[in-house]
DNA sequence: TCGATTTGTCGATACGTATCGACGATGCGC
DNA sequence: GCGCATCGTCGATACGTATCGACAAATCGA
């Protein structure tokens, strides 16, 4: 393997020229560069990032955290760091994986190591024990999801409340008067997780405000169940009955019990989900859905963390984004008694 | 940051014996052992990687191609990464990503750099573009999928001719005639993936040895299409329908269209599916399955490249393991008429 | 025109670990 | 008691890059 010695010989510079020609932090003339740039192409020299990690301090490697067990549709996490490798490399940085196996001190380790410059944590928890680890911790951090305690963090996640609340409100614009909310499945539920917290604060708001009766189905696993407690809310409601569908899994199922039931989404009821673009649209009714916008978080998360780094002066005591979920209407909404 | 200097000298030694302590090269006796090791324990030690990687040349991390689009269930490739992550921790191994976004040059940028020691290829497709550039790589690879050409490569990914055959000869055994075959996507048949290939082989084999009549129905998105492939298949079905789904998201439609067409799996058809468990048990009738075992592939994946790596020599001038699907009795075939 | 600044390059050194050669101490066979 | 291999440790050096101080040349302002 070339080093930067052979290209500095190649183009007849010295070894500092060629580094500075790479890191541009002290001017080069136009005809240095050129002769350097064209000795590094000709040796096809790629810097060792491991001397530069050295040398520098820095090790250009973002650590991410990723979940052992998996709330979301699990493809969408998928899609999370997908998107989050991706947008690291933009910026020069790549990924490694940490995962919770090692438990919290397999962040301590890749940070002790200098593995890794910084670290972006997913799907953080309500009394996540990764928070007071990385706290201590001498790099940034960007956590995505929000722990109960997140003063002097850097959180991002999507708006779950302002979810909640615009689900219950449009279909309280619709003009129905009893929504009932299949609830995510126990065992998330179980775990404090801090979004569905904030997701039912926002229902419970909008309910208030605007005058709307919620009952609560829990989320189920199987059709049967499935079946079961969308038969018994459809017993507490009058008139045309609403369902909220916040987790992917649940309106796959909510769908298709309905579906047995004879009930059609935008003819009978009204469906407003939270799943993939796709899912909704591969149903027989498209479903009108809530979006969660993975990819955005993704991105702001990064561009957190890059920032974070490059310029440390700039950090933020504390930040907390959230990410505005999008409606989309499609067809699996109606409204009981038109309005206007 | 402590270094092992730091260690040496709380410890009253000098920094190599350090060194060898950690890395165990050279005899140290027990007095001295116990005296680094307290010191390393007092000041919370950790190696740095940089320099470690500098001076060993090996940086103990392992880069992990993932796929840009995605064929399988998206959630089944995130239980590889997992599992790819947490057994790479077990031989002292991190994970690096390497997304499709820089295209197969991520893979030349990541070795160039020494950043990685070796990489695991996920996702390999018939005539996949990075299998040209890997093989003139200085570090080992894997591959998850096989290329056309395996030639010198080591290659591993669950035998889908065997699972095809399996699938055949099992309806066979219980007595169908006609079997009708729900093929994947066509986006992914179009790809060249080579599994799908090798699944039909399997089939076709069986076909031809136990005289299976095997009927294709094209895969669908939505269910309307799904639907509209059931009925042609069954029109041209003497006796009792079977169907093989071995795609996940087929799987979930196909159930769901021969419900709707009234048509229960154990009772009026036979389907055998290929999908996670937990997919198979949710379903009202639980799905006969043929299983992937995808953790036993990243398992197998890591240890092979793992032991290219920790001993070179033992590296074999080609490797192709097939895994060997599993096959899981549920409640969704029925005997046409029984033998005995 | 001269001093002051900026530009462009070099040499030397630091970063923290692994490893090689050297060397005294220890144990062994005889 | 002697030669010899092994054990246990140390000092020195290499790994490849980034960066600091130095310095010559070019540029600028007055």
């Amino acid at each position: 393997m070339p080093t930067s010695k052979d290209v500095a010989r190649l183009a007849g510079v010295s070894q500092s020229t060629v580094s500075y020609v790479m890191s541009g932090r002290r001017p080069i003339s136009e005809k240095t560069r050129k002769r350097v740039e064209d000795a590094m192409a000709q040796l096809a020299f790629q810097p060792n990032a491991g001397a530069r990690a050295l040398a520098s301090r820095r090790s250009q490697v973002i650590g991410l955290a990723i979940p052992f067990v998996f709330d979301l549709h699990r493809g969408s996490i998928m899609e999370f760091i997908s998107v989050i490798a991706a947008t690291a490399r933009q910026s020069d940085y790549d990924i490694l994986l940490v995962t919770d196996d090692e438990g919290p001190q397999g962040l301590e380790r890749v940070v002790g190591q200098q593995l890794v410059d910084g670290l972006i944590i997913m799907q953080v928890e309500g009394d996540d024990a990764r928070v007071p680890v990385i706290r201590n911790l001498p790099v940034p951090s960007v956590l995505i999801g929000i722990p109960e305690k997140h003063e002097g963090l850097e959180c991002i996640d999507a708006d779950f409340e302002l979810a909640g609340q615009m689900c219950v409100e449009e279909l309280a614009k619709l003009g129905h008067e009893t929504v009932t909310l299949v609830d995510w499945q126990d065992e998330v539920i179980r775990r404090h997780v801090n979004y569905v917290k904030r997701f039912h604060r926002g229902v419970d708001k909008a309910s208030a405000a605007v005058g709307v009766k919620v009952l609560h189905a829990p989320g189920r696993v199987t059709i049967a169940g499935m079946e079961k407690a969308v038969a018994k809310a459809l017993e507490r409601t009058k008139g045309i009955p609403a369902f909220i569908a916040p987790e992917a899994a649940n309106a796959d199922l909510l769908v298709e019990a309905l579906a047995n039931l004879g009930l059609v989404p935008g003819r009978d009821v009204s469906v407003v989900a939270n799943c993939s673009d796709g899912l909704a649209e591969r149903q027989r009714i498209p479903l009108t859905t809530i979006g969660f916008e993975p990819d955005e978080v993704s991105r702001r998360a990064v561009h957190m963390i890059v920032r974070d780094l490059t310029d440390p002066a700039s950090r933020p005591p504390e930040a907390l984004e959230l990410i505005r979920p999008v409606f989309k209407h499609r067809k699996s909404t109606i409204r009981p008694r038109p309005k206007r």
